[in-house]
DNA sequence: GAATTGAATTCTGAATTCATAATTCGAGTC
DNA sequence: GACTCGAATTATGAATTCAGAATTCAATTC
């Protein structure tokens, strides 16, 4: 009775990721960390010796990391650090608040209770950052919120496409040297959202999150706005 | 997905894409057209025979594919085609209403006035599809609207994030063997659709694209349910 | 007769090699 | 002195080769 049966799709099974993938990890931090700079030129010798691999699965790594749009492949002229115009980043924006907005609304679905009172202590320490003048914390603790959120809506398909497409802007999300009203704002929006997912109110919840992601884009681009180009 | 896509200060220079890029795109039509289908396993030799290549393009296909969420590569034991559970087509398609919930809010304010008369054009042949029966005719121009709904959106990461998640359901579009009182209604809310977007109403429009979208996602499933046979 | 072990085969993973395109740099010319 | 042309160099693209893992299948044992 040996029906041969399709491999169950069971992870876990000791099966360490390829050679490609890992250097696709390693690569993708390096741009995200900003140790790459957007426009870069990437030499793939110079990165085959860090990482003491061949050339074949550094390449296969590029290719990965070009289908997120990471980095720019040109046919016989290298790879390059993507790039990002402002107004490039002006379209991104809409797309994650739109990603956003879906996450809140099927977290406040689909969450558990541990879930949001996880949420709700990390808003409490995010008011606590902001009452201490910590930029750093808060930038970490609110990266913490919004993927406790998405986490919490259960949607793998959601939950790849938010990632692909921060990706695309991560690297100004840090330049958010935001102002002290803005980030006052922020810090109430915050709440509200907290208070939404605590009622489990997606109606509300969904466009909370919408709006708080499109803020932000006002609030980087303003600050861009300011300074000479950098990148 | 941008891969080998040429800076726009060098494009036209005929650069041809990359093989594996090519290979890319060949392998994906192969998967979207249906002649591999989901759970199927894919033989690298098999294909690089009839694409007339090496493993080596093909190898690096597939990690675009992988990375588009296409196919699965579990080390070690090959790729198959990904074959998507219910639980993730549903899950797919909020996330896809999102991204055509701004497509229309973004093309009502950018549109060009002769992209908003080819759509009303296109409604009205739609309108005529219905009216003949003509099912067929009828996905081909409901596909040419949403197309040209993104297209006038001006947005590159929304049109690249669309293309992405749709090619993941591409396969279920197709099984909507509408009944038809959906499929009136789904032709009503075209519409009101192409009526908004000639008022460049982006408030309603992008909640119209996006219920519009969400209410395929329940014909699916309902078709789906009642049917024995998947995939 | 069923189950298990292990050798043989097949397939995947990665390094190396070969081919080709682009860039660099120097010689020659105007 | 600047520009152009072309050879040399360097980097990328793809095929091949080598290594290792998984699967298959037959032989052996219970």
């Amino acid at each position: 009775m040996n029906v041969d049966r399709p491999v169950p799709e069971q992870a876990g099974l000791l099966a360490r990721p390829a050679l490609a993938v890992q250097v696709a990890d390693a690569l993708r931090s390096l741009i995200l960390e900003g140790e790459l700079k957007g426009g870069e030129k990437i030499r793939e010798i110079e990165l085959t010796e860090r990482f003491g691999v061949s050339r074949t699965p550094l390449r296969e790594a590029m290719k990965i990391l070009a289908a997120e749009g990471l980095i720019d492949l040109i046919p016989n002229r290298g790879a390059t650090v993507a790039r990002r115009s402002d107004a490039e980043l002006a379209d991104a924006f809409p797309v994650l608040a739109a990603l956003e907005g879906i996450a809140g609304t099927q977290a406040a679905e689909r969450a558990t209770d541990a879930e949001i009172a996880e949420i709700g202590r990390l808003t409490a320490r995010l008011r606590a950052a902001v009452e201490a003048g910590d930029r750093p914390g808060y930038f970490e603790i609110n990266q913490q919120i919004h993927a406790a959120i998405l986490a919490a809506s259960r949607n793998e398909v959601l939950a790849r496409t938010h990632a692909t497409v921060a990706g695309q802007i991560h690297r100004a999300r840090y330049q958010a040297n935001l102002t002290r009203s803005r980030w006052e704002k922020a810090m109430a929006e915050h709440e509200r959202i907290a208070e939404a997912l605590a009622a489990r109110d997606a109606a509300t919840l969904g466009p909370l999150l919408r709006d708080h992601m499109m803020a932000k884009l006002t609030a980087i681009l303003g600050a861009r706005r300011d300074k000479t180009a950098i990148d």
